[in-house]
DNA sequence: ATTACTAGGCAGCGAGTAA
DNA sequence: TTTACTCGCTGCCTAGTAA
């Protein structure tokens, strides 16, 4: 009943009334005219589709009813497939050197968090210690939103790419150097100072659900 | 058969084993366990799915072959979805006066058509006399790519908006101003010239695809 | 040409139950 | 507990055919 319906919408039913004979349609279906007329009497009854006679020739159009459950049924598709973007990393919080405070200080990076991750990012990061270090080759290997490397007096600061991501339900985001020696640990950072809103310290396992 | 996949992939099936009883799975599709082990071993059969037991519990995998099904499943519902965000307009050619040549002609317009429609516009716009005119409504209130007004000395440019189009498969562009008397005419933008390309001339009649 | 009825066969469903 | 067999039965599918 889904299918057939699918099909109608296919043949833009949504958009309003089609032409098309149950023959045809079982065509489509790989069923019999017998079964797709069954089927379109059935969605009729259902008020999933509208159907007038125009001279002989059926046409239909899926109504309010029908355009809710195709949606339904699209929303689950997304969601599957978004799902399926997202990668989990369990690790550990450990306390870094302070270079992740430092660099959020420099105005140049800083502004591009703020923009391309939509979030003012609280002044330091939160380093976790990954479980599964084969896990951050997947990050290395996706495009993230791009941070871009820039000069600064005499320092040069690095490309590097971010990941927005969640922790607990609070969103965050992941930073990913560009160039970097091989590393288990990955910086984290948030609009909020995560170990307090978190009430997570050093040694803690937590699990960060990443969006690629 | 399909319904049970989706329901797998909406459990997580997609990324890894996941763990999930016959009867739990019949509850969710509202068939009884019977049914849903039964279906299970055809999914298997297919090779849709993989199967481990793990103590006595089943885990569960989609392979490869129920991957790609089910993303021909979401293809088409994405189809469905994305024709819906389309409108058609049918018009007849006209000759303007030459305000959309002069438009295009001010840099301040003619850079924002650049980087918000991903071509640069033929020095001049199409002028269609639309058949339907409370369709070009429908555009009015739709929310398009911005293009913001300016000042340029003396002489202020309004805002206005643009819409993605496509006259048979040339791309093109529905300009619509926002504040402007009501008119049944609208324009249209290319990266070439229509008439030319299209073969086109004043009083034939055409039908425009835009993308809301 | 169309839609859709009836009839008969077969598939799929669930109850009972084994392992 | 779990999975999955057998077995009736229901209902769906198709063929034939009417309108």
């Amino acid at each position: 009943m889904l299918d057939v319906l699918k099909q109608l919408a296919l043949l833009g039913g949504l958009k309003g009334f089609v032409s098309v004979s149950s023959g045809e349609l079982a065509k489509m279906l790989n069923i019999s005219q017998q079964s797709a007329s069954k089927k379109i009497l059935e969605l009729i009854n259902n008020n999933m589709i509208e159907r007038n006679f125009g001279h002989k020739r059926q046409l239909i159009k899926i109504t309010k009813k029908g355009l809710n459950l195709l949606q339904k049924e699209y929303a689950d598709y997304q969601r599957i497939f978004e799902e399926m973007k997202k990668i989990s990393l369990k690790g550990v919080v450990t306390s870094g050197m302070g270079e992740g405070k430092y660099y959020l200080s420099v105005r140049g990076y800083r502004e591009q968090f703020k923009r391309k991750l939509g979030f003012n990012p609280y002044n330091g990061t939160l380093n976790l210690k990954i479980l599964e270090p084969n896990k951050i080759g997947i990050l290395k290997e996706s495009d993230g939103a791009k941070i871009d490397g820039f000069q600064d007096g005499e320092r040069t600061f690095g490309n590097g790419k971010c990941f927005p991501a969640k922790i607990k339900n609070v969103d965050c985001a992941v930073i990913i150097p560009e160039r970097s020696h091989y590393s288990d640990i990955i910086e984290v950072i948030s609009a909020d100072y995560l170990r307090e809103k978190l009430g997570i310290s050093d040694g803690d396992e937590i699990e960060v659900e990443v969006k690629l």
